[in-house]
DNA sequence: GTTTTTATTTATCATCTGATAAACTGTAGT
DNA sequence: ACTACAGTTTATCAGATGATAAATAAAAAC
């Protein structure tokens, strides 16, 4: 397929790598980064040297996925408006999940994050390390406040507590993984969903009081 | 390398085909199902045309490594305990994601597992079905009992309290997840983290009433 | 309208990769 | 010890795959 039968003209070279960043993210995002770079360029209705005009390797397009889909993708407001006590906890949770899912439990985010996972790519481990420090422990501290635990300087927080938020945080990107991953039926009032595992999660964590 | 020097001396058919399937399993687990027949046979310390001997094509030892690794993996007495109402739920819950995890939390089986979903093979639509009809629709069951709500024939199990019990499931899976795709420090004392997950699960249920 | 520039394509290379065929070598049977 | 069988290796193929160079054609500059 040629530019004129698919339709496609001469771009501007900015538009043309915005063009081939979005179909890389959504072919990628398909195939894995094993995918072929003439599948990618048949799938953009170009030819496949072209892609080498505006990226020198495929690993560069790569490295340029990532950035584009992991880039800006948590906000600082969300983890501090999980820290503000003028507003009860489980609203507090909801609204955050609402927006984190909004932003990260998207096909191609998810299904590229699981694809670096595997790969052992750093950025996997550097968004791990982000997700405990701005998520989890906030939450960890907002939870032992709620349930009239000890306070964060009376007892650090340790593995066990990250680990016991961590499933929470989890089973609901597991509901990601189910939709984007398995491609199974899941229902789709998520918000519904977060807001019986936050309920769940509070009232269960105020009666057992570990 | 050959064999003389690697050690590795003449096998039996059987011998050989056993090692080649266990060794394929570590591979593919590690690279995934793109990593390349040549590095297998290196890493099993054979020749590469060796494994052709053993198996037709690529293809067909990668379907060997999924019997391999999925059959009979889900014991039936497992479901039939979870139902046991002579025990308490707490117990009974404990108890299968004890034996549950210790069968199918492992390295190559979650590795080979993610791989095998984002690639949509059949093996995954096939197991979820399992899970959600022997483990998860229980679940359910033995949750409406516990909180005193409506018998199953009166109402039957929906969609949203189905992917409400996914969120504990998916959410101990997803340690599993941390640990052997992500490769992230978890807390060794799985036990612990199931037993919190129940516990807050069932009490919070309790509690909540939906 | 002609020239210049540059986005795009065609043609091609070198290497990789799944797969096959033939040669080799260890073991068992006689 | 010789022979036959079978497990293993060496050599090799055909197609795939990342990447490059030269040719083409559309737009811009004059």
């Amino acid at each position: 397929m040629n530019a004129k039968e698919s339709g496609t003209r001469r771009l501007s070279p900015e538009d043309r790598e915005k063009q081939i960043l979005e179909g890389a993210i959504k072919f990628f995002a398909e195939k894995g980064f094993s995918g072929q770079t003439r599948e990618l360029a048949l799938q953009l209705g170009i030819t496949q040297p072209l892609l080498y005009r505006y990226f020198p390797t495929k690993r560069s397009l790569i490295e340029r996925v990532f950035d584009e889909v992991y880039i800006n993708k948590l906000d600082p407001v969300w983890s501090e408006a999980l820290t503000d006590r003028s507003q009860p906890l489980h609203k507090r949770l909801c609204d955050f999940y609402c927006n984190y899912s909004e932003a990260t439990y998207r096909n191609e985010w998810i299904r590229i994050y699981m694809y670096s996972a595997l790969m052992e790519e750093p950025l996997n481990k550097h968004y791990i390390g982000l997700v405990e420090e701005k998520i989890l422990a906030p939450i960890c501290i907002e939870l032992r406040h709620y349930c009239g635990l000890p306070d964060i300087d009376i007892s650090p927080i340790d593995q066990i507590e990250l680990d016991h938020v961590w499933v929470m945080h989890g089973g609901l990107f597991y509901h990601a993984i189910r939709k984007h991953v398995y491609r199974s039926r899941v229902s789709s009032n998520f918000n519904e969903i977060v807001s019986r595992a936050v309920s769940t999660m509070l009232e269960g964590n105020k009666a057992i009081q570990h």
